[in-house]
DNA sequence: CGGTTAATTGATGTGGGTCAAAAGCAGTGG
DNA sequence: CCACTGCTTTTGACCCACATCAATTAACCG
């Protein structure tokens, strides 16, 4: 019963895995480990399941497809993250997944996770702790879009994806893993691949950062943060 | 102990009111009913607080005061709306709330409605339940404010609020009470004040629809559905 | 009646989109 | 080892949706 070795002690996931079961007999039928390869969907949007899934290790993004194709994607997700907190209350799923890497993928049964939800506290309190975060940051990401140039948008992606990455990586010499093509920061930030390509070829030449081979480098965090922050000094 | 009188039967508020009291020997001293007038201030974000709010009559919005100037709108509220349902979870709210017409506001003590929310089964699904509808919502207009031009946008808009109004209001002859200037539209979809007098100009124009005196007559339904949903068919 | 706030309209500017070609760079197979 | 293919990134030329600036009108109000 312990909980997935690659999540953080403190997330959602650790702490539903340790919460007991109102059920003692089902062992560990409720849980189960997958590996996905990259580009695979993972759960796909207007499709009800009986699953809620958590990222164990990889990376994936939540995303909704649009009918005339193109995509917006909605969240990176890393080692520790439910596909979304709200699936807990919801089986119909507003969005679609897919691996970005290779992933592993760990499979709970949402009624057992709602028991647990329900008797447990401290995994009711995680998942509220992770609604608020959640709408937080979508309001911010709103105003983002909403108020700031590409530079400004892309900046504010990395730090971002900096600050979440730095939480379960040791950060050598500002090289952060990012395995993201372009196409992805473009679907993400609502603008197209050629310039997000331009705007990252800028932030080179100024030597603000460097972005290839999945390994993001920052140069200058100063500068990036002076561009990409919402609420600057 | 009866609920706010404009707040619907089954919403958040309501349920908050005819749930019991873990107390109650505290009679009334947890909710207070209180009036502002229009472009009041009811809070400021990064201000904490003990106490929720709910809008019982009139309408306000929800929005990010950004530091150079300029605000991005997140939520138009109506009556029977929470400020925003992570309130409840948090004692620093990171948006503010200004009146848009004078506003009846009922402001609950947060430990008090905190105690029913975890005793009371269905204030806690009620909540849940509002906690998914915002993160449904936030993610659907992440998705238009990237995709989707400024006609689009303002059409969304439009029918989003037409569909919240309708669940409050008689609706007749597809007239719609809707107190917003045009600066508060181009706050909340991203766009200048000009350009949506120019987007609503031609809506009229082709007899799509008037918005004036906080009125919304919709002329053609179909065409601004064609133009507003997200999913057209 | 002047003063304020909101909406309209026109002229002009520009950030980022679109299109297309080229170049880099795996992987694959002969 | 090289040719071929598919994917990603880069670069350039051109375009347009929306911003910006500014003037005018309309509505309201003490």
């Amino acid at each position: 019963m312990s909980a997935c070795v690659t999540c953080r002690d403190d997330g959602v996931c650790a702490l539903i895995s340790r919460s007991p079961s109102p059920d003692p007999n089902q062992g560990e039928q409720w849980r189960h480990f997958v590996f996905f390869d990259a580009r695979k969907e993972l759960a796909s949007q207007n499709t009800a399941s009986d699953y809620i899934f958590v990222i164990c290790a990889g990376w994936a993004f939540r995303y909704i497809q649009l009918a005339e194709g193109g995509r917006q994607i909605l969240k990176f997700l890393l080692p520790g993250d439910l596909f979304s907190p709200i699936s807990i209350f919801e089986r119909e799923s507003h969005f679609s997944v897919k691996a970005l890497t290779g992933v592993q993928v760990c499979r709970l049964t949402r009624s057992e996770v709602h028991k647990r939800y329900l008797r447990d506290r401290k995994v009711q309190f995680a998942v509220e702790q992770s609604c608020v975060a959640e709408a937080r940051h979508a309001s911010e990401f709103i105003t983002v879009l909403c108020k700031r140039s590409a530079e400004e948008r892309v900046a504010y992606l990395l730090l971002h994806l900096m600050q979440r990455i730095a939480a379960s990586h040791v950060i050598r010499e500002q090289r952060y893993p990012l395995p993201l093509r372009q196409q992805h920061i473009a679907d993400c930030v609502g603008l197209t691949q050629v310039h997000v390509s331009r705007v990252l070829s800028l932030f080179r030449e100024r030597g603000i950062l460097a972005l290839s081979d999945g390994v993001l480098e920052v140069r200058n965090p100063q500068e990036l943060k002076r561009i990409g922050l919402l609420n600057r000094s």
